[in-house]
DNA sequence: AGAATTTGACCCTG
DNA sequence: CAGGGTCAAATTCT
């Protein structure tokens, strides 16, 4: 009976170690395939994408963001199904097994490492699929491996050479010629290089117009431990390590580097996980936000995408490439936009082109819309047009604009920095939320004239824009918060979801309004 | 005084 | 050997 359990065991591993190396394939050869769309897009005449932008219409620049999109997404489920691959060939009760690979495979997966790399150390692809160092590519920061190569890449003209003879003077002080001396120094300064480590970066936007001298907080403590002039690059990189690397061995450290391209921009490379916990500095920011929400301004679409800059083709838009690395580029910030509109409380959901003042909703109402706790009114969905303390009128001459807006706040307890997550949930949000229509009161005809879906998040650091997303932007930010990149998070980010429609209509005070939801 | 940052030197990798 | 990452003394900050 044994040889028989053992042969069908046998069969199923087959089977199994057949599955796994096709679907390795499949996910490389595609993961190929995307490397080489984006090196075409990268090698594009005119300077690349980067030229493009300035150079080429919005269509065409769309259409290649759109391409650049859709590679950082295929690439970003590749990695998950190599990822599931790996965790599954981690399992312990399959444990000796190593599927497709023998020896060569037990030693990557507990590192961890850049999901992709994961799979050329198999030892052991089909001889179809390509290995990693098959996927040329050109540009580091979109290395198909995610090792630690810190892959900035910005390429600015203008050199800083000028600390290039450093090293050949010798401080007199520093150089005794004690042996015993330079023993003990060269002992103390061996490099602890770690060893190949995952890499995130990110790149953060702002908006500070390159004021800032740190980029935003990012929830994190860090002692900074060096300052690097980077050669071709204007501004310099530093170095931190988590504060807590001695107490508790915290291993996180980051390198920081304000682009040159936008100094509204901060390429931030993170190393290593963090072991120790996120300090809580943070203000709380409440679940139920709608009372003290206020709605920033939309940001257009148009000031997503690729960042501009020089005709380079390694320029920041490498930095934002989705490349075989891309679900570890977290974001794909908007370009900088010019100077938003005064942002607008969400009490004033009404809002008038004509007139000064600002028709107020009860914000209870206003949770009623949003599917929340009923007030006790009779209709919670009766809005009536109410005049506020001052000015004395309500009376709208014209169409005013009533802006309605339903949002959800979705508590996600992520980790920060998943932010392809995020919106693949908020995407999933905004299916239920696109319905609310309004019908008109009974003055005057509503017409929507705009239509905005909207992904608000509250967060600090600021969380970057998502490039897939085909939605407007607005920030939302509390009261008490001056401004919409200072939100607040703790843990989790709190990410809404909403909609707003824009509606044209003549009414008055008293005037009946209602809001089907 | 202790923590954090700055900065030149040192070390490692390609 | 150049470039970049890290170390650690010196300096600044709190």
């Amino acid at each position: 009976m044994e040889p028989e359990s053992s042969k069908a065991a046998g069969r199923m591993k087959f089977k199994a170690m057949e599955l796994e190396r096709l679907v390795r394939s499949e996910a490389l050869s595609g993961c190929q395939q995307v490397k080489n769309v984006e090196t075409q897009i990268l090698m594009a005449p005119a300077g690349g994408l980067v030229g493009m932008a300035v150079t080429e219409g919005e269509a065409t620049r769309a259409l290649r963001t759109t391409i650049l999109n859709a590679s950082a997404a295929i690439v970003d489920k590749f990695n998950r199904v190599i990822q599931l691959l790996s965790t599954a060939t981690r399992d312990p009760n399959s444990s000796g097994s190593s599927p497709g690979a023998g020896a060569g495979e037990s030693s990557s997966p507990e590192l961890g490492i850049s999901k992709l790399t994961l799979i050329s150390n198999t030892g052991s692809p089909t001889p179809s699929s390509p290995t990693l160092s098959s996927c040329p590519t050109p540009h580091s920061s979109s290395e198909i491996r995610s090792e630690c190569s810190h892959a900035i890449s910005t390429q600015v003209t203008g050199t800083n050479s000028f600390d290039s003879d450093e090293d050949t003077l010798p401080s007199p002080d520093r150089r005794d010629p004690a042996s015993d001396l330079d023993k003990r120094k060269s002992d103390k300064k061996r490099r602890k290089f770690l060893p190949k480590c995952e890499t995130r970066q990110r790149v953060v936007w702002t908006g500070d117009g390159g004021n800032e001298p740190v980029p935003p907080d990012d929830g994190y403590t860090w002692r900074k431990y060096g300052q690097k002039d980077i050669k071709e690059t204007q501004f310099p990189r530093s170095y931190y390590r988590c504060t807590h690397k001695n107490e508790l061995g915290c291993p996180a450290s980051k390198t920081v580097q304000r682009s040159d391209q936008d100094p509204d921009y901060y390429v931030v490379i993170y190393k290593g996980k963090h072991v120790c916990p996120m300090v809580e500095r943070y203000i709380h920011v409440p679940a139920d936000i709608s009372n003290v929400i206020t709605l920033a301004p939309v940001i257009p679409r148009q000031y997503f995408g690729v960042l501009g800059g020089e005709g380079q083709d390694r320029g920041v838009s490498n930095i934002l490439l989705p490349g075989p690395s891309a679900s570890n580029i977290e974001c794909n910030a908007p370009i900088a936009a010019p100077p938003y509109p005064e942002s607008t409380e969400i009490g004033a959901n009404l809002r008038s082109t004509s007139v000064l003042h600002k028709p107020l909703i009860d914000s209870n109402v206003l949770r009623n819309l949003l599917g929340g706790i009923g007030d006790g009114s009779d209709d919670p969905r009766l809005l009536t047009v109410q005049d506020q303390p001052q000015p004395q009128s309500c009376v709208q001459q014209g169409a005013i604009s009533i802006t309605t807006s339903a949002s959800e706040t979705t508590p996600l307890s992520l980790e920060p920095g998943l932010l392809d997550t995020i919106f693949d949930e908020s995407s999933e949000h905004l299916g239920c939320m696109y319905d609310f229509p309004v019908s008109h009161g009974e003055h005057g005809e509503n017409s929507p004239s705009t239509t905005n879906a909207t992904v608000s998040y509250s967060s600090t650091p600021p969380l970057p824009l998502s490039p897939s997303t085909d939605l407007a932007m607005m920030f939302s930010a509390g009261s008490d918060v001056p401004s919409p990149f200072n939100m607040t998070w703790m843990g989790g980010i709190n990410c809404s979801v909403s909609q707003t429609r824009t509606y044209s209509s003549t009414c008055e005070t008293g005037d009946e309004i209602y809001y089907e939801n």
